[in-house]
DNA sequence: TAGATTGTTAATCGATTAACAATC
DNA sequence: TAGATTGTTAATCGATTAACAATC
């Protein structure tokens, strides 16, 4: 019915999420996609042609109401229905982003923590007691959890993924730096620091022949 | 002279570099664009058309060397040459990342770590004696780092970032939430956590949408 | 009503894919 | 030499930008 709106339209929403956030606390009522193209540097065209994959949420002559354009984009993302989340690995890394992440305004909910290492099974993060690896099957089984973040080692992060699909687990936030095969249905979206890093040493690299 | 190679292009890189590395590893010597691209889920034409905008690694009828071609992108990454960085925040995630990140072989080296609070301040991480934050002026005007990832808290990430620059910091990589303000010659990578989190939701949303 | 700004169609631009001659 | 596969040019596809009629 609908045409499959594109990756980079996706990829945007965040974005401009968190600008109108910004704009919504700091009381502005109404926007024009001139003024927020200007603000976000990039095209009013193309603010208006990516909202419209949606539905539009301006008026002419007026602009957007910045609050109303936010809830709408939170619709869309789906920030309005919580997904449950379970941590997987809860090293340096995994302990620093469940304490550091607000999951429920982003849509999602944690409801468990787990890890291999005896000396941090039954310790807890954010009111949360982490359990023993073993027992990952049956919680999945019985409290349904959608999405995992996975924060094991490289070595270890395709063995578990499949292991978790096969439990129930639907989606992956994947920080180990390796890929997840893609499977159909399962929706993955990796944070690799090293691709980061890589990227911004190219970078800089650019930037300073450009000098010369 | 040479003409700019596009974004689409450099983002695709490391994860070449990171496939080449695991064919090296694997003791796999030669490869065409056509088994390359199978492996990756991408064409073959995209895998020869982005090397050849670097140059021509391969040879006809052979393929390319695994090892040959995995250097060369390291060069065009240049992770070869090992530029400057200090942490700003030794928070949870400040201090995960320092720990989880092999900085050398992607083209950095650690040299400082800085932060406000005075109990962090004398502890070490990786080696790295934590400094305080009003030291960090005279650390780059003496030791001249380039880079700086910056894991403070999302209010502060504007203010810290122009303090750098004017000390003559030239990248970022930024784990705020909150955009470094686009300024000429300098470089920023952002990971933003909520960013990820969000389309992950989208994704979560129209993967079950579908299957109704 | 006049002015502003949207939603949307059309034009342009760039990126991806296909095709093939060059050549190892 | 014959087969394979590159490097590169041409064709296609999609995304971005521009333009403008609709309308608040």
């Amino acid at each position: 019915m609908e045409r499959k709106v594109s990756e980079s339209v996706i990829n945007r929403l965040p974005r401009y999420y968190r600008y109108l956030n910004e704009l919504s606390k700091s009381g502005i009522e109404r926007i024009s996609s001139k003024e927020l193209s200007q603000k976000m540097g990039v095209t009013a065209s193309q603010i208006r042609q990516d909202l419209n994959c949606f539905g539009g949420f301006g008026q002419q002559g007026y602009g957007y109401n910045v609050k109303l354009l936010q809830e709408e984009i939170g619709k869309i993302l789906g920030l309005n229905t919580p997904k449950t989340a379970i941590l997987v690995g809860a090293g340096n890394l995994g302990r620093a982003f469940a304490i550091n992440t607000s999951f429920e305004p982003r849509g999602f909910k944690l409801i468990g923590i787990f890890d291999i290492d005896k000396n941090k099974v039954g310790t807890t993060v954010k009111n949360i007691t982490i359990m023993d690896y073993s027992e990952i099957k049956d919680f999945i089984e019985k409290n349904k959890p959608v999405m995992a973040i996975l924060a094991v080692p490289r070595t270890h992060v395709r063995e578990v993924a499949n292991e978790l699909i096969d439990y129930g687990i639907k989606a992956f936030l994947n920080f180990s730096y390796a890929e997840i095969s893609q499977t159909d249905g399962i929706s993955v979206e990796n944070i690799h620091f090293s691709d980061s890093l890589m990227r911004l040493s190219y970078k800089i690299k650019e930037n300073y022949s450009k000098d010369i």
